[in-house]
DNA sequence: CGGGAGATTGACTGATCTCAACCCGGGTGG
DNA sequence: CCACCCGGGTTGAGATCAGTCAATCTCCCG
C-alpha cells in the first residue's frame, strides 16, 4: 500500500478497506479529506485503556497489538490488526473509554479519522451503518470464540494457536521464518501465560520438530499439524 | 411486564425496550404488527449453534442462557439474559450461523421479528441503526472484559462473581435466597469448570459464612464481600 | 569488559481436574 | 407400601498442569 500524503493517494488507500466499499465518490472524497495521516515508531502507543478514543484508525502499513490489563498488571493481548483492519471502532462509536491499550509492533502508517465525521457519513448512508453493524458484530463474534479459546484450551494448543496467529498477521520469510521478533513474554500475554511456560512449549515443539528455534526467530516446519493442534481438544469429542 | 397479545399490548411491551426507544410511531406499529408472540417451557432451545438465526428475539419475561460448546464437549455459558433483553443479535445481523445455543431456564415469553422488517426500519431511521451499532459495541466491550475474567481470575472468584449475576439475573426473595434452582453443572458451565470445584468452592463459601446451603437452595448472606472477591485479584497491583 | 535484558532450565508449589466412592431424595414398578 | 434406581450432590485421594522462584546463560550494548 501506498504512502498517502495527498487526497488522491488518501482516498486510493482508503479505497482498499472492505470497511468503506459501500461509500460513494462524493461520501469518499469527504473522508479523505477529513483523514489525518500519521507514521508512528515500532512500540508506539495508539491509546491507552481508561482514556477518550475520538478517532477510528485505519491501518495502512504495519502491525498492532491491543491489550487488556488483566489481573495482578498481567497483560492479556486480545487481538492483532495489521494492513487493511481498522482499530479504536468500538470506543469511538459507543464514546466510552477505551477498553484496550493499543501499540506498535512495527513502525505503522495509519489514517485517523474523527468521529463526527464518521457520524455524518452513517447519517447519510444507511448502507454503510449496516457495513458497520456488521463489522460489530463480526468482531464480537472473534471474541466469543477466543473466550471459549482461552476458557478451556491448554497451553500446548493455545501457543500453537498463537504461532499461527503470528504467521498470519506478520507473514513468514521464503524459510517458513516468522517475520517479528516478538518477546517470549509478548507471546505469553497473547496465549495468557507467562514467559517460562511459552519457553518450555516451545522447547517441546522444537523437541517434536514442529519449530526450529534461533535465538528470537521461530521458524514453522510443520504448519499443518501446528493448525491442527491449535483446534484439535475444541473439536474432540 | 404485561402479557401481549393484540397489537396495543405488543406496542406497549416493546416500548419498555431501550433498544427501541429511538423508533417513531409508525415504526414502533410496523414493529408491533410483524412480532410473532410466543411462550416457551422451560429448558426449551431457542436456537442452536450452528444453525440460521433469521429472528431477533425480545424478552418480554424470564431467563435464558446462551452457550457455547468448548473443548471435549464442555460447555461455557457465555451470558445469561432476561426481560427487557434481545437475543439472536449478531447471528441475525450478519445473516451468519448462530454462534450459541440459547435455552431457556425458566417459562420464556419472548417477541419474535423477522430480520427482512428489522432491516426495512434501519434503513429508513439511522437513529436506529446508530442504536443497534452502540448496542452491538457495548456488547463487544462486555464479551472482551470477559476474556479477562476467565483467562486470569481464579475459581473462588469466578464462582463469587457467578453468584452475583445469577443474583442479579434471578433476583433473590427476601431472605436473600436465589430465585433459582440451578444446578451445580450449571453454574460450572457459566464459571467455565467442573462441578466438583464448584461444590468445594461453594463449601468454602458456606465455612466462610458468605452463603448459606440448603439443598439446591443458595442464600446468599454478605452480598459485598461476594462483590468484592469477584473483582478481587483484576484489581489487585 | 561489565551491565542488563531477555531466554532458558530446574525444582518446587499450588490450584484445579479426574476418578471413584458414597449420600440423598424423588419417582417408579412390583 | 416399599425396595430399587437414577440423577444430582458431596467428599477424598491422587494426578497433572501450569505458575513461582531462583540460578544460569546468552546476547547486545555502551
Amino acid at each position: 500500500m501506498r504512502v498517502a500524503y495527498n487526497k488522491k493517494d488518501m482516498n486510493q488507500s482508503l479505497r482498499e478497506f472492505e470497511f468503506l466499499k459501500d461509500l460513494t465518490n462524493e461520501e469518499m472524497d469527504y473522508l479523505s479529506e477529513n483523514v489525518i495521516y500519521r507514521e508512528l515508531d515500532n512500540k508506539s502507543v495508539l491509546y491507552r485503556e481508561g482514556c477518550k478514543v475520538d478517532s477510528l484508525i485505519f491501518i495502512f502499513d504495519g502491525i498492532v497489538k491491543q491489550v487488556k490489563c488483566g489481573s495482578k498488571g498481567k497483560e492479556l493481548v486480545i487481538r492483532f490488526a495489521k494492513a487493511g483492519e481498522i482499530i479504536g471502532f468500538r470506543s469511538m462509536m459507543t464514546d466510552e473509554l477505551a477498553c484496550t491499550t493499543t501499540e506498535t509492533m512495527s513502525p505503522l502508517r495509519a489514517g485517523f479519522i474523527k468521529r463526527d465525521c464518521l457520524l455524518e457519513i452513517i447519517h447519510s448512508n444507511t448502507s454503510f451503518a449496516l457495513n458497520i453493524i456488521r463489522q460489530a458484530c463480526l468482531e464480537l463474534e472473534e471474541t466469543q470464540k477466543f473466550i471459549v479459546n482461552v476458557a478451556q484450551k491448554q497451553i500446548r494448543e493455545r501457543v500453537a494457536e498463537v504461532l499461527i496467529q503470528l504467521k498470519n498477521v506478520f507473514g513468514v520469510d521464503e524459510d517458513n521464518v516468522l517475520k517479528t521478533s516478538i518477546t517470549r513474554k509478548e507471546i505469553a500475554s497473547a496465549v495468557g501465560t507467562v514467559p517460562e511456560s511459552v519457553i518450555r512449549m516451545l522447547s517441546e515443539f522444537r523437541d517434536d520438530k514442529l519449530i526450529e528455534l534461533n535465538g528470537k526467530k521461530i521458524k514453522l516446519l510443520d504448519i499443518p499439524r501446528l493448525t491442527r493442534m491449535s483446534y484439535s481438544s475444541v473439536y474432540a469429542i
